[in-house]
DNA sequence: CATGAATGAGAGTTCATTCAT
DNA sequence: TATGAATGAACTCTCATTCAT
């Protein structure tokens, strides 16, 4: 199994605001093509798409709504972009899962981190939580084809894993549905200043979609219960 | 365990269309109000709250757009309905679980059939899948006190299965993260029209996210593969 | 000089509220006709003509909006039946007034008080209130014309005034401007339940208004300043 | 007593229209604003605020509608700058009043003097012309407030008369009522294009209200009656 | 007669996008 | 190049008025 579990680059939002990116003039213009996307990504992701307005962005950026115009030809092309950057990051990792070798469950296993991460990255949040209904026909179907290809990879390793025996039998399908589905819940819920740190998220993720919530057998009768905590202030489920 | 799940109603929208509700004018005005509901739910599922108009809605009932405003003050109220019918569908089925009997994992399990299948009905998808931010803060306080509620239950089930240990230890936060999340994305791909059977959806989510996708050890090598079908023109992981 | 100031009316709207006039189906149409009037008249001075809602008369009423459109046929014939009232009001006092004998002077005092005292009815403020750019042109010249009678009713009694050598030599025009608009204006200001009796307000108006505020050659030093009290809370010049 | 009756500027509406404040794209920001403002209060006083429209005022700039909110962020806040203005003005003349020496009856006869020469101009019969209730509850107040302040000022000469026996022994509440009343309605009946000139009416105005209608004892039988001019074409008390 | 329901014709406001400088 | 200004196209909500019962 792949023990590596690599880091993911920080959410450069967190870190670092984008606001100096238009500073100096002189400045790289894909510097500042990245920075009006980052500003993007964090608003549409805070207000949603529909109420962010392209002077939400150009104000956070200080710069004015026409200098927008100079690096993207319209909102969506934006908002497009986005998908396109997150869905890069997830493309990258899979790629690098499907290279390696392993039974199908640790396959599934690592797609779980490593997707688990993405979903704590605002480019990879905006993949899953944007409404591709904001997208026209032409970009949504592109985007479409970008998450077809994650479900595809998903559906593979689970399908490896049946015929090779670590998956129990099962409709690959619907396996795929309910393991991404539980990865991409994250994106709706999990906040960068929050108490969990991603790489946390995604090892907890990745064991119980794989290994299920069911004890074992002859598990013994007691138990330290050292992992339960306090239950911090956390909205619930889903915000 | 609780073994009887109940049918779950047919989600009416699919199977009739509201709009003979408006055709006599001395109709019971509840059930205007509720064809209303219904069609805004549609809607709002397709086309996402902010580019439906209230013109869209009133179209489809063959009324006109003020006509709308005589069952709802606003649009926002529209969308708050929905989300208080779609949460009355879940917290009704909750309350059920919690007053049966059975170890905690058999109640996670209940829980998630019953959940995943109010997830295929339109009400309850607009409680998951429409945005919270197009709320008052007022209403959006109410909705996210239901919300709260649901995950408090599906908290307290997974705490009482390893305190019980029919549940692997763990970080039961996580857990219902993890769990309801999965759940929670059905109402992004979920369609009426499609292939899969609500509760088909259901009776195979309750089993996976309880007992995960690893096979249990001394499995017999041939295994008949009966449950993996042709995969239908199917949008992926996530649409 | 007119002695014997009749008592006008006091504001029917003030001591009883017309809302029984529909409560007996049987009851005469005319009353029913003018407890609209007066609830509207009401309303319009409340809140403005134009933010007066036809179910603001109704509601007041205890009845449906249709069931205004019995009585009159629209909004502005409601409108142009309250300045009716009013100017009937006022016409009627102004032709007793041109009946009797006197100086040009005491006409002019006998106008100011009646006029003034109607100005505290409901009716009569309408007239002097109410916008008439809110009547279609036909309805308003109609308006126009009973303004100009008044008008003309004063000025003439200014000018017998001047003929009589009663009222200083003047331009009767400005006087009437002057004379009336300071009497026109308590219908802004007048609040039926305001501290001010009516006949207070007309039997001052009208010796100011003809006396002039000016103290009078070789007054006493000492006075008793007995007509001063304590200002009471009453708002200023205008409302 | 003050003897200058300055002049008051000419209303700027009147002679010179503002449509061409918009012209050039890079004009002052401040005259474009006031460019809207003085169009605004023309409409308002022609047929309402109510009847008046964005559009109306945007068509007469040859500007359109959105370009308005770009000095203002909604209707109401066009009005309450017109109340701001007038009463500025109002306020301007008042202090200036006060500040003078003279007894109580001339600084009234001053009062009225310049009160009425603003009422002539568009921003001051705004002010008094206008219908408060189309403000909002925070508007309204602060515009209550400048008009308090007004009310205060004139009660307040009117006071001083009556202590330097200037002023004959009166409620100076009424007295205000009456006197502030004859002049506010000039708001409703001056026409910048009439055959009257602001000066003259203000004038006039200032010497019959202070001294009355009533000639003063012995006057010669005989008077030469040369004010008397014929009536042209004007509306009557009121409009 | 009286009423609940429905509508037509707007009005204000918003916002992505584009001029003009 | 970059910007302040301007706009066109919507969209929500309102309200006097009229059906249909």
């Amino acid at each position: 199994m792949m023990r590596a579990f690599p880091q993911m680059e920080k959410n450069a939002t967190v870190m670092q605001p984008h606001r100096q990116a238009f500073a100096n003039r002189r400045r790289d213009p894909a510097t500042k093509r990245e920075a009006i996307l980052q500003t993007a990504a964090h608003l549409f992701l805070e207000k949603g798409y529909g109420r962010t307005l392209m002077n939400d962005v150009a104000d956070r950026l200080n710069i004015t709504k026409p200098a927008l115009y100079h690096y993207f030809s319209n909102k969506e092309e934006i908002l497009l972009e986005c998908y396109r950057w997150g869905t890069a990051l997830i493309e990258d990792k899979l790629n690098q899962i499907a290279a390696q070798k392993g039974t199908g469950l640790e396959k599934v296993e690592a797609f779980v981190y490593e997707y688990a991460n993405v979903m704590t990255v605002n480019f990879g949040r905006c993949v899953m939580r944007l409404d591709e209904s904001d997208l026209s026909p032409k970009a949504r179907a592109e985007v479409r084809g970008y998450k077809r290809k994650i479900d595809r990879r998903l559906r593979s390793f689970i399908q490896e894993g049946i015929d090779d025996d670590s998956i129990t039998r099962c409709d690959p399908r619907m396996a795929a549905f309910s393991t991404a589905g539980a990865v991409n819940w994250i994106c709706m819920w999990y906040k960068p200043e929050g108490p969990l740190a991603p790489e946390e998220i995604a090892a907890q993720f990745a064991r119980m979609l794989t290994h299920g919530l069911a004890a074992r057998r002859k598990r013994r009768a007691t138990q330290p219960h050292g992992s339960r905590k306090v239950q911090q202030q956390m909205s619930g489920v889903t915000s």
